[in-house]
DNA sequence: TAAGTATATTGCATATAATACAACAATATT
DNA sequence: AATATTGTTGTATTATATGCAATATACTTA
């Protein structure tokens, strides 16, 4: 397959300069593309001239551009789930007290398409557009045990609870299955359990899962049989609902 | 100055499938950029490739794909102007019952980058993202008076009472300085006014402006002083409050 | 169902455009 | 102020992107 390589690096670039909050410059952009300092100047240059990468005058250095911002938004509006769900975010924010995220796989990951804040001082907040690792969270679980996702080649550990062995995830999957939703239990960050449960659209297929995240205080595992009803139940509320809308481009 | 011209392509493709919500195939995506079908498909590929751009199996369209609402979020998480405004939004909602949006300039344009909407069933709404010309919005034109943004060359008409002749705004801006607030009275969409103030970071530059919008029934001519004098005492407050904060990347 | 049409992908030769190198310019640092 | 570091511009070379043609795939119509 061919690849155009200076749209590729540029791609990049991009990439990079979401991961470094503080900014990148030219030489650094340079070593870490493996190209000449020139080179890396004239594709970030072409990157700024579009909007999608910006220079601070001050520090010199490189960040990304209002247009991705831009072309987030006509993503997230060509997302039927996402208008569908946000009432059932909020039912769920407002009879758990935790925060309510909704989430896509995208790119191997569990992309935050949306979220309802919980008013808690003490609260587990993901901003739109996180991508997290769909092996140890429990929006993520929800993709991989009901949808026809692969599993990720290698599982990465974030705390000691991460089920890094593909053969314990897979019984964790199939448990997942059985009870019909899924648990973080403190597997991505250490005192954050959340609950989710997989969104299917009108021919069932999984096109997304909506769960809560809350402190490992306030979610005891004593209040999960409770809490994950009413995840439950809601997610099987936004399912019934999508089943009425249907669309040539799902939202996969 | 040099521009990659692949990777411009790739990234006027990008702007192109955000414009269009249908989705693009790759003829119509060579005729739009004047290159040959082969061309288009190797970019496309891509993109999609990289995650900027996703193929509809179904129609056989490419939309535009998740990564670009990855990034979205790390550009939006720079912006110190966001985090300090929530509550003042919050505030601005409240005490006017009307939508209150935040807004930065991007691309000689404004972009909208956050919101806070209100109960009411009739309400103006403006998604995270949405990019919108100055010359005719109140956050818009809150920028242009305070800030030293040069004025757009053609003023493109909306409706009736959009501005079109830059004499004409000139003064309007003009107005804007001495009153302390900017008014869209129907400039841009039929039936809604907005009122908006900029915002000013620790050294006095404008970084951004907030401000309301809201039907026309409600935001009546009458009400104007009080609305406008609330959202002037809450963009007061929020400038106060950026003054405390100092970052060698300022949000521009 | 089959033939035809439109659309997308792949192979390949050519020429353009991206690249690296070098020189220069602009900042930052000491 | 002098030096070191970083970014930009000019230019020759070669790699790479491109267009054309051919093939493959999907869609339309008879």
């Amino acid at each position: 397959m061919t690849e155009i390589q200076s749209l590729a690096r540029g791609l990049k670039i991009l990439e990079l300069l979401g991961q470094v909050q503080e900014g990148v410059s030219i030489t650094e952009l340079a070593a870490r593309l493996g190209v000449d300092k020139a080179s890396a100047s004239r594709l970030v240059a072409t990157l700024a001239r579009y909007g999608y990468a910006e220079k601070d005058e001050e520090t010199r250095r490189f960040h990304l551009g209002p247009q991705v911002v831009s072309l987030s938004r006509s993503v997230l509006a060509r997302l039927p789930l996402r208008d569908a769900a946000k009432p059932f975010l909020c039912q769920l924010m407002e009879s758990t007290g935790e925060c309510a995220h909704l989430a896509v796989p995208a790119q191997g990951k569990v992309l935050y398409i949306d979220q309802v804040e919980s008013p808690a001082t003490l609260r587990v907040n993901a901003q739109v557009g996180t991508l997290n690792p769909l092996h140890c969270t429990a929006l993520g679980k929800a993709l991989l045990a009901f949808g026809d996702l692969e599993l990720p080649p290698t599982l990465e550990s974030f705390t000691p609870h991460t089920l890094t062995d593909s053969g314990r995830l897979r019984k964790n999957l199939e448990q997942v299955r059985t009870q019909g939703y899924a648990v973080d239990d403190e597997e991505f960050d250490i005192g954050v359990r959340c609950i989710a449960v997989p969104v299917f659209d009108f021919r069932g297929k999984v096109v997304g899962s909506i769960g809560i995240s809350g402190p490992a205080t306030r979610v005891t595992p004593e209040r999960l049989p409770e809490l994950s009803m009413r995840v439950v139940t809601i997610g099987k509320a936004l399912s019934e609902r999508m089943s009425f809308i249907r669309t040539e481009s799902p939202a996969k």
